[in-house]
RNA sequence: GGGUCGGUGCCCGAGUGGUUAAUGGGGGCGGACUGUAAAUCCGCUGGCUCUGCCUACGUUGGUUCAAAUCCAACCCGACCCA
């Protein structure tokens, strides 16, 4: 199961190397598995090695979770077009801090020695330019150019910034730096996982053993997840939101998302394909908030098709922050559901504001006091809705 | 450092003095349809106190009644040379 569900591939030696690993060894081995926080979310497309690494603790080993502070300060370059936006320092340090409070939901940070966290600041600030040249030694530049991105970009006459040549190096050194027996990541970082068990060796150390697992495709159901694409659900996402994009992921992607995010046998799945997808939003859901809210989510979805319900989970917004009068465009503004006054009107043109199940026509229709809005709610398009208190 | 080409809206990419908020495509959004989606069709896609006003074509100045389009300087990229 650890060596082939949600996995691609296992490098040197593939599931029978994992194996015999884990038969043979006599310590807790020491599970890898970085993440750069240069955004402030993480989202399903991380739940899946996240879940690995739950794995490899559930079996008594210790998940080594390295937050790529530093790192995140050079940008990964793996299936880039161009150069990252460097972070501040400021910047990274907040996003870590997310990282950590997000991973709780997956991994376990209870039992002692099952969990170590580490900032690759620790070890990376500190090197010297000798041994940056030590590090540099270790490759070719044409190694580094046959790198998927790094090759494209040159041959598109896209910059290529020297300093994304350390990269996939530093990466490799945090695997020297904790000493991994395994690397976790995702297809894309075969290279940066191999540079890892290349300087491990340089170091007089056993190379990692890697496991690369599958990237989930985003909910386009083309484009891998990731927050860029605008494809993605976030982890920490409100139960409602979670649910709501959960449950039309495409059909081409249901089995995908089941085998790779949750535990479920997928040969037991539910046939009608409505089932599944609701079975995927409130397993999901309920894995990343509660039962409790899962439930509710399950039946706001439902009452929202239907009219005039009562919804606990909708987003609720507080008339105390609204001056009065107010017109509709600006009020659209002011909760967020559109994103100028000139959107507000166009979407009012096209028909897709509907305030209390009333289509809304009137640009100018507006507001005169609290009492107006008290529990009423407003839709824009299928998605976006508010209800005021 | 020198030479050549280039920098346009979320992205790609037209446009080389005047119906240009700027053709077209992608993406996104909305409507219809549906099994939620996908596919398809239609519409929208800078902002605002919206029959008008403001801001925009790397930056800053200049020429002109009028500039994304001409000129100058600067910044940035690619390629070639050193």
């Amino acid at each position: 199961m650890i060596a082939t569900r949600g996995v691609v591939e296992i490098f040197p030696g593939g599931a029978t190397a994992l194996k015999d690993l884990l038969a043979k060894t006599t310590r807790p081995l020491r599970v890898k598995l970085g993440v750069d926080p240069t955004r402030p979310d993480l989202h399903l497309g991380h739940l899946v090695a996240l879940n690995k690494l739950r794995q490899f603790q559930d079996l008594g080993h210790t998940a080594v979770l390295i937050i790529g502070d530093f790192t995140a300060l050079i940008g990964d370059p793996t299936g880039r077009s161009e150069a990252r936006p460097r972070l501040t320092p400021a910047e990274v340090a907040t996003n870590a801090a997310t990282y950590l409070e997000q991973a709780k939901k997956v991994l376990d940070f209870e039992t002692p020695g099952r969990l170590e966290v580490h900032h690759n600041s620790t070890w990376l600030a500190g090197l010297d330019l000798g041994k940056i040249t030590d590090l540099l030694a270790s490759m070719t530049v044409q190694q580094m150019l046959a790198k998927e991105g790094f090759r494209e970009r040159y041959n598109q006459q896209q910059p290529i910034y020297l300093h994304e040549f350390l990269y996939p190096l530093m990466q490799g050194y945090d695997s020297v730096a904790i000493r991994a027996d395994i690397e976790l990541g995702g297809t894309d970082q075969k290279f940066n996982l191999g540079v890892g068990r290349d300087l491990q060796l340089r170091d007089g150390q056993i190379p990692q053993l890697c496991l690369l697992v599958p990237l989930l495709v985003g909910l386009d159901g083309v484009k891998k997840m990731s927050k860029s694409s605008g494809n993605y659900i976030g982890i920490t996402e409100p139960a409602f939101a979670m649910y709501q994009k959960l449950q039309k992921v495409p059909d081409s992607l249901i089995e995908s998302y089941f085998s790779l995010l949750t535990t479920i046998d997928v040969n037991q799945l539910p046939s009608e394909s409505r089932e599944r997808q609701r079975k995927l939003a409130f397993t999901i859901t309920e894995l990343l908030h509660d039962t409790q809210s899962a439930d509710q989510a399950a039946k706001d979805g439902l009452a929202l098709n239907q009219a005039g319900a009562k919804l606990a989970t909708i987003p609720e917004f507080d008339l105390t922050t609204i001056q009065f009068p107010i017109l509709i465009t600006q009020l659209l503004k002011a909760t967020n559901l559109c994103a100028t006054t000139s959107d507000a009107r166009r979407l009012i043109q096209q028909n897709a504001v509907r305030f209390n199940d009333g289509l809304v026509t009137d640009l100018n229709l507006s507001f005169t006091d609290a009492q107006e809005l008290k529990e009423a709610i407003i839709r824009v398009g299928k998605q976006k809705v508010v209800r005021f208190i």
